[in-house]
DNA sequence: GATGAATGAGGGTTCATTCAT
DNA sequence: TATGAATGAACCCTCATTCAT
């Protein structure tokens, strides 16, 4: 069975030439991740670009796998940040306005950095399966969860469990295609009727 | 530009020990896909879970593409069979009794080989963006928008275009996630629930 | 049309130890090629014979061509020096004491690593059929015609041009066929001998 | 040590139709030699291309390297033959006339098969080192030397064994270069001057 | 610490040759 | 005899990782 590589940063390095070499690497790693996708992405490259030796990744990484993982985090920060705070926006509004919030601000967390995500999305399942789209879903079912919970009573009695995962699961996959696989030819126009078909979608669903 | 390998067999090979031969090479890099993930898939290790030499394998594929590119074909026929049959036995059903019929079939689609359909849905799109799960979702695409026109009075006024984009995208997303990231963990009863939900969705929003 | 590989070399390391790795690199290409031919010459053969990895063997040298390459242009360089050499030694005598120091030169020149450039001189039209010979030839009649040029009076009127090539040519072939084909079975008396009859041939030749 | 490949065909077959059987494979090789050069020639393509399959290849020749001395053998022969008779004409000449007939046969020569004559030339070295040129010279050294000897009289006292050396040398080098690098640009004018210049070195050499 | 030369297993692919049919 | 599917050693090349400097 192969060794499972480590994914653990080596060093916290949170001070000065370390933590601008450890950005460096992060970075470097992603815009390689999109430019060539994870199996070409290799440790030379990654050191090369970031303008350090393979040596010096190592010592702050102990795998490719934890260079990737450090990307994953990121990324996935930068997403849940987006989700955290719409959710805590729209906490006292009622559904219709805080739906058509939320899907707008999916539509921007897609926008962030769309190949990258793109690439994680598609290219990491081998590394702990659920790991992947799960930080991220966990965290937003939980969050989206509360929010139904806290009106229920503007709408139907249902599963919570389930309208969690049809509506986050709906929503993610409109905004997701929509930024990915239309990107460009989906106009402004074209994207706020997205907004509102969206919006429509999921505040129908929980009348 | 990269030279893109070729993707064609190499030979059609169809009856005998030629046949026999060829099947056992595509079901096996179906097995390596979903087990090692695609990069971690050789024509070594494939040749020899298929009981052939690595010569063997070149002569009726002439690269690795090729062969994922032949199990894509063999998964994505199989999926495309249960969507054409349902969509035609739903042709002249309302909108109601189709949806549901719809939603089902597609987790059907979802069961027949899930692991695959993932990793395939995954980390295809190295070989021509597009041509992967276009291939199956044009079709699709065109065969649920042709029931949409063709059943246009008993809803809405609607952007045909976009409707089919948030109904397939919807359909597709759920049975993925409740086949795949749930496999297990949902119990039939909640299926059948997951069932009547899913249908509510398209439904209220067709109408 | 087929990729032409890589010639140029990957990093120019002119110091310590990285010179000497690459220096044993194509010694040891050229010791392969004389005793294996082209076909036969491998890379991991080169970097065993030359004591280090494949991997060290790539990270100078982008293909085996590249290597290949380099040996061609150490010899050529070699020889050429010795052309160069007799040619400015020569440019004031008259044309039977030239030829004859030519002659004597060409096959100094030959017997620098005679295997060796039978193999570069058989072998290589692969790489850019006019670059071998001709990197080589080119100069060899530039300076050989300057030479007549300048000497013009002391003989016949020719075109220099056709005079060049026969001359280069005929010099060209006895002197590598006495190295390469009777080496050894020609005696150093035989060898004189020769000098004096390919000079004479090519002294007549002129007036 | 590597085991040497069998060059000895594998049967005579002289009749009907194993004769054409071998014909076609020793010219699909000729032709496959010229096309991609000695190393890309390969079995199966040499069947292919003769219209047999691989296992009748090996019918009759134990392995490639007797397909292709067999094409060196057929070549050589049509090769002799000129040379056989271009010798035999002129056996009465006097050396002038002799030589530049001679020369003008070697340019023939190197026209019946120019392509293959390069390849063959360039690329067989490794199979018995002195076996190549040499089936070739070494008659062709006896049939000028006897040409030489039975006209000794005509020119100055010279060891017959060198300047058969320095005539045959350097008339085929003259005749193989003019042919092969200078093939297409020389002009069928500049062709007959080169004759002129080869005869004259040559005859002026022997004077 | 930082460097980057060195490693070598492993990947994709070809092709001379064999042998069951 | 003829066929052509099958074999597998060998080829060129990449890349994660180590370690002497």
């Amino acid at each position: 069975m192969a060794r499972k590589p480590l994914t653990k940063p080596r060093k916290h390095a949170s001070q000065g030439r370390s933590r601008a070499t450890v950005d460096a690497l992060i970075e470097a790693t992603a815009r390689i991740l999109v430019k060539d996708g994870f199996d070409k992405t290799s440790t030379n490259r990654i050191a090369e670009k970031a303008g350090v030796s393979v040596g010096s990744l190592y010592q702050y990484f102990p795998s490719k796998e934890a260079l990737v993982a450090a990307v994953v985090e990121r990324h996935t920060e930068e997403l849940m940040h987006v989700v955290r705070t719409v959710l805590a926006d729209v906490a006292k509004l009622p559904v219709d306005e805080a739906v058509r919030k939320l899907v707008t601000a999916a539509i921007h967390a897609h926008r962030i950095d769309p190949e990258l995500h793109r690439v994680l999305a598609e290219q990491m399942p081998r590394t702990g399966r659920a790991a992947n789209a799960d930080v991220l879903s966990v965290e937003t079912y939980a969050l989206f969860r509360a929010y139904l919970d806290a009106h229920a009573d503007e709408f139907r009695a249902v599963d919570l469990e389930l309208a969690t995962f049809v509506c986050v699961t709906s929503i993610e996959a409109l905004t997701h295609s929509a930024v990915l696989d239309y990107a460009g030819r989906l106009s402004e126009e074209a994207m706020d009727a997205l907004v509102d078909e969206a919006t429509r979608l999921i505040v129908r669903y929980l009348q």
